[in-house]
DNA sequence: TCAACAGTTTAGAATAAATATAATGTATTA
DNA sequence: TAATACATTATATTTATTCTAAACTGTTGA
């Protein structure tokens, strides 16, 4: 497995040791074609279902915090009773389909630059997000 | 108090009959001189402190959520423990200073319109947030 | 005015995500 | 390879939110 450097990297760099468990968990999450939202739920089946070895919550949980810290992981800005996360950490947005309980990335093209023209004195912009809620377009609405 | 009248037509706009323990949530959310951000704690403790009706967490979260749903209160789209939820239902967007847990208002006028070149078939946007999260400008970070 | 009903309030229980704990196991280092 | 420091795990804890069911209250119509 030719990706296993670059994983054994990543967990370095973000202070931790490259263990079993936490390189599972980057084949899952870095390995992907394409890059995908998650909940921690959601990623421990995935985990799983892809191999015999069992990861705990906790693993997961410190694991995938670890990566957000160091930016190798985004958190998505969401109201819902459980954090979602996402593998896609280039600069973009979400659609976030209310009816559905589903994120929809939007390509930072398809997005004019968010211009912010107010300023807070000592602090400075570390990310700016866009979430578009979205729902059935029937007609017959207001 | 002139306000009630105005405060009983929001209850029933919202499906509620107007009671006491709700008219009480309606003149610490309204009666305010300025809009103001809150979670569902806080908002007890200021009923609370402000006068001798005791309100459950029950009937606040109820109360909240129906005002939320006919657009009298708004839920402000955060990952954070708790929900936060903004009593200006106008369009606008926020800061969230992440050191210090706290939300700052950005008005409309301070942030270009933000425009989704993208569509989803069968939906149409319902609301476009903006969070800008903030971090001390320490000139000593990357 | 009052009875009857539908809707409300509430304390406390239930749920569920996230975090903490502490005993056991493993990577690292010298 | 032994000693150490860090990891893993099952389990317990915490905490926001939702649910429940019994007691209460606003509303309606006679």
């Amino acid at each position: 497995m030719a990706y296993a450097e670059q994983y054994i990297d990543k967990l370095r760099k973000s202070g931790l040791r490259p263990t079993k468990q936490r390189i599972r968990i980057c084949e899952v999450l870095f390995d992907a074609e394409k890059t995908f939202h998650f909940t921690i739920k959601e990623l421990v089946k995935i985990i799983e279902n892809q191999a015999n070895i069992k990861v705990s919550l906790a693993t997961v949980y410190n694991t995938v915090h670890a990566f957000i810290k160091k930016g190798y992981l985004k958190e998505i800005p969401l109201n819902a009773s459980q954090s979602y996360y996402d593998t896609n950490v280039t600069h973009h947005h979400h659609f976030f389909d209310e009816e559905e309980n589903k994120l929809i990335d939007i390509h930072q093209d398809d997005v004019d630059e968010v211009n912010i023209k107010r300023t807070i004195p000592g602090k400075k912009i570390r990310s700016v997000e866009v979430i578009a809620k979205i729902v059935s377009d029937n007609q017959s609405q207001n």
